[in-house]
DNA sequence: GTCTATACGAAGATAGAC
DNA sequence: GTCTATCTTCGTATAGAC
């Protein structure tokens, strides 16, 4: 968990980057262990199945990034956890300068030969487990359950879109309209409420907040 | 406008499909050829810039395709439009059994190399078409003008990122879920009314509704 | 103008030297 | 165990026969 010097750390998260960027066919084996300063030979090594484990570790790795984020934010509620969410790609696009994005939606738009499926399938977990988190911290927070269910699955499913959407355009601006029309979705779904109250279940927190 | 017996013409459609399932870098001009029947030498005659101008047209195809639909249906208010451009997508997703999605999703997260850019720019401009669309009729039925904005922007970012979602997933599932909720949303952005009544704005249409 | 045959590079993967 | 050199397949693009 400190820094992984290991080259294989490094390429896994190497080929995070790189799917990210260009997708899963143009991320070449080659290239990624040129970057990671992996000589080519040892990727096999490493990753028995080639380069679709590699993209597979991959996308697991990039969802247990973001449910650690979500997980230690939605503590504090969904409207925090949800700013946290957006933070994250936000900053991505940002310090990438719109050539980074996603790499579970990169994944996920590329239709794989049959028998190296894995990757897809780390990526339909990903966005369940995020899903799952949101729509538990909305439910806990007051929300109805349909609406918990659905408007999670809204927020990661507009957050996945606009990414893509701001990398496109080369602006922020898509991103910014959906912080503030996701935000007020959250407000109508929860019980009114004096801004400073809270209901109890979302009260409990398991670590000290950030910052 | 009639059917286009052209090779042309049936390339550029096939390129949108094939890039909708797999992405543009695993889009052979190779094996658009032997799908289209066309040989694969007049690919260049038809295409003098090759792949990427192939790429280019395919999107914007699938933007003229998409604006047609959106036009026509946002005539009867922006909730028929939601319901149709849903449709669109939904009828995509479904009929390629979960492979097939949006071309204009899977150009914009390629980094495309600096002098091959027109594919992304005409996926730009294809999200900013769609969501102005959206946005008009949305101030025209009654919204705020920003919330008509940022909404249009989360319809369509929404849409998008589902459709994704739906293909990793191998359900239809988070479709109907943000169906459900942006409906809702638009439904709390226009000013109340009795659901006969119809602001006039929303009233002029251009063309007898099809079917 | 249409198409076949081919040039040339880069991809994934492996064999086998150290 | 680490890495280099190489095999095979497929990519884009073109030259030149019909």
């Amino acid at each position: 968990m400190a820094e992984d010097p290991s080259g294989r750390q490094r390429m896994v998260a190497g080929a995070a980057d790189m799917i990210s960027r260009r997708g899963l066919n143009a991320t070449s084996v080659r290239e990624l262990a040129k970057h990671t300063k992996a000589p080519l030979g040892s990727t096999y090594h490493y990753f028995p199945g080639g380069k679709y484990d590699l993209a597979t570790e991959a996308v697991r790795w990039a969802d247990d990034l973001t449910m650690g984020v979500l997980t230690e934010e939605l503590a504090a509620g969904p409207q925090a956890g949800l700013s946290a969410f957006l933070s994250l790609w936000r900053n991505i696009v940002l310090n990438s300068d719109f050539h980074a994005g996603c790499p579970v939606l990169a994944v996920s738009v590329e239709d794989l030969p049959e028998e190296h499926d894995t990757p897809r399938k780390a990526a339909a977990e990903a966005f369940q487990r995020w899903t799952s988190l949101l729509a538990d911290s909305l439910r806990d927070a007051g929300a109805p359950a349909d609406d918990a269910e659905q408007g999670a699955t809204l927020i990661v499913a507009a957050v996945e879109g606009t990414v893509a959407m701001c990398r496109a355009q080369r602006s922020i601006t898509p991103l910014d309209h959906v912080t503030a029309q996701l935000t007020q979705m959250i407000e109508k779904m929860l019980p009114e409420l004096p801004p400073a109250a809270r209901p109890a279940t979302a009260r409990r927190r398991k670590k000290t907040p950030r910052r």
